[in-house]
DNA sequence: CCTAAATAGTACTAAATAAGTACAGTATTA
DNA sequence: TAATACTGTACTTATTTAGTACTATTTAGG
């Protein structure tokens, strides 16, 4: 099948709990809201906070809090944030992979332009398109 | 990372193959086209078969050729015929699976949206434009 | 300054999926 | 009727994903 990771569609509905969070909100009451198991939640957030969209305050009354407006985060950025960059084969340009039969193959290149399609349909949602 | 099966790939690759094909291609002669090895062209065939993308012949001067005119194929045909039904996550309409968070989650719904701009993106994009 | 709350980072285990292989069966044509 | 090539099923192995556990670090407030 052809689909995003769980811990994807995880981390959409997260950044839509948050969209409604005034101020710093903690894994743990993330967890509760969104029903996504506390600790799965919180390697959610690392992976989140890594890429940038989400801003994190430590300690008490600590939590975490969308770094963009919530129209501003797409789900192109999401899926990159959990999954890397988005390469739909290893022959892609940006793929961290390497393909073994690319100096052969009869479709090189060619999923440059397919990706690039896909990219852009992804790059159209935003999280506030999802609440 | 965010991809299609290797298989997908290789069904790509096959696929453009066939497209220089004037008669019945068996296996093996595709096999040594492409690099892929022989039983896996094999596996990819059964799946392009039964979705109608390939016609066979089997016995003597047997093999595959495509059912459709190539420009007439898309990714999405592809993707589909390997991968089954493109939902990009199991709460999306034509899914196979069934999300255990469906009645209370927040983005109920939504990734219907995604899913379809994802699916008309790989709709553009035909064998014909691979080659 | 000390304690409790909460994030940050790393490493590990188990489950699910994908990839590859093997083999016996069936149809077709020369 | 023999050789060729598709058809179908089952199995094994490798890879990826998901989930868990634990320790360290930071911060606010009494």
């Amino acid at each position: 099948m052809f689909k995003v990771n769980k811990l994807t569609d995880y981390a959409t509905v997260v950044m839509v709990d948050l969209v409604s969070a005034d101020l710093a909100r903690p894994s743990q009451k993330i967890a509760n809201n969104t029903g996504i198991p506390y600790p799965t939640v919180n390697k959610l957030m690392k992976d989140l906070l890594q890429a940038g969209l989400v801003r994190s305050h430590r300690g008490i009354n600590g939590g975490y809090s969308l770094a963009s407006p919530a129209h501003k985060i797409t789900i192109a950025d999401i899926i990159q944030a959990v999954e890397g960059p988005i390469a739909l084969t290893s022959c892609v340009n940006n793929s961290l992979d390497k393909c073994s039969y690319e100096n052969f193959c009869a479709v090189q290149g060619r999923w440059n332009r397919v990706n690039k399609a896909v990219v852009k349909a992804l790059k159209k949602v935003t999280v506030a398109d999802m609440t």
